[in-house]
DNA sequence: CGTTTTTGACCAGCGC
DNA sequence: GCGCTGGTCAAAAACG
């Protein structure tokens, strides 16, 4: 029920992008096989070839029919999705203020919270909405944090316990928390290269993910980043763009053994405080629910699954066990 | 010795 | 008012 486990699918879909769509398999692959069909046995002659090109479309078709399952599963993910969202916002916080999605913390002057305005106007209220996440504030702080809240969410190797997220800025930590909601401690930063810069970071690792850390920026920096080219050296899980896919936050990375999509499903999404903003792209930001995003999950999982050795050694082992159970029925 | 991290204490908002 | 919770402070410890 989530798309981590989507993508570490060990399915090859064969989704090119362009193919996705029209779901018609791609004749390069089929290509591909032929290739690995002919090296994993050296005596077939070209019967035996026509008949693995009639095993390849075979398994070609069972690759749409996977497409199309998986494109169906991801539908009813995001359906499901949506339905619980409802379902939360009409059952379980029933009190839940339409301006203010914080339960903790109220705005001193029931008027006007900079913070959440400016989160609703950004399009950012379902990353801010969750109780952790949100602008609770001190009067002081308010004054002087700006309103931007951003989220990035960086893999990591699972035995890496540290939460350090590098984004090429420098962070002092000033306290580290176990809330209630996620058993791994919340780290507290605040930007030390300038020490009038009033940007913080929070940073958890994922409930779902022990492996994904969450950080949450809130501010904006008020100096340069001096350290991003260093940043950018560095290679590993480099986030490079960061998207707010509707309630689920979503970043693309770069790191050493390619590109890597991390989704935030930490935090279910909540109701909006206009269901409008549900239903549109947000400042430019693809929806979960999208084709678009669905052929880019589909086409990452692609990708990785056709540079990953071992599934390649599978598949041909599946080939090769069928061509010798056909060369067997054959000769009997 | 200066900087950073750790960690317990404290504060403030909220629900009951 | 009390307890729970998230966020922050600040002294001590660790580190380079």
């Amino acid at each position: 029920m989530e798309y981590t486990s989507l993508v570490d699918t060990s399915l090859d879909l064969n989704t090119n992008p362009s193919h996705f769509l029209s779901l018609v398999p791609k004749q390069e692959t089929k290509n591909n096989f032929i290739e690995l069909g002919l090296k994993m046995s050296s005596v077939n002659d070209q019967q035996e070839a026509g008949a693995l090109v009639e095993e390849l479309n075979r398994v070609s078709a069972e690759n749409k029919k996977l497409t199309e399952m998986l494109t169906y599963m991801c539908e009813n993910y995001n359906a499901l999705h949506k339905h619980l969202a409802d379902y939360k916002n009409k059952n379980l916080v029933p009190n839940m203020d339409n301006n203010n999605n914080n339960k903790k913390r109220k705005p001193e002057s029931p008027g006007v919270n900079p913070i959440i305005n400016n989160n609703i106007e950004r399009g950012v209220s379902a990353e801010s909405s969750s109780s952790d996440e949100d602008s609770c504030k001190k009067p002081r702080q308010e004054q002087h944090i700006k309103a931007k809240i951003s989220r990035v969410c960086v893999r990591t190797e699972a035995s890496n316990s540290s939460l350090l997220v590098k984004d090429g800025y420098q962070w002092r930590k000033y306290g580290q928390k176990v809330t209630r909601d996620n058993p791994s401690p919340r780290a507290y930063f605040k930007c030390s290269h300038a020490p009038s810069c009033p940007v913080k970071k929070k940073v958890q690792r994922s409930v779902e993910d022990q492996s994904i850390l969450v950080a949450t920026y809130e501010g904006e920096h008020n100096h340069p980043n001096q350290s991003k080219h260093e940043q950018a050296s560095a290679g590993l899980n480099r986030t490079v763009a960061t998207t707010t896919l509707g309630s689920v936050p979503c970043s693309t990375s770069v790191g050493s053994s390619g590109p890597t999509i991390t989704l935030d499903l930490t935090t279910p999404p909540k109701p909006q405080p206009n269901p409008c903003d549900e239903s549109k792209i947000v400042g430019g930001n693809l929806r979960v629910d999208t084709p678009e995003f669905q052929q880019f999950l589909v086409d990452q999982m692609a990708s990785s699954l056709t540079k990953d050795p071992s599934f390649k050694a599978a598949l041909a082992a599946a080939i090769s066990g069928r061509m010798v159970q056909q060369n067997q029925s054959q000769k009997w």
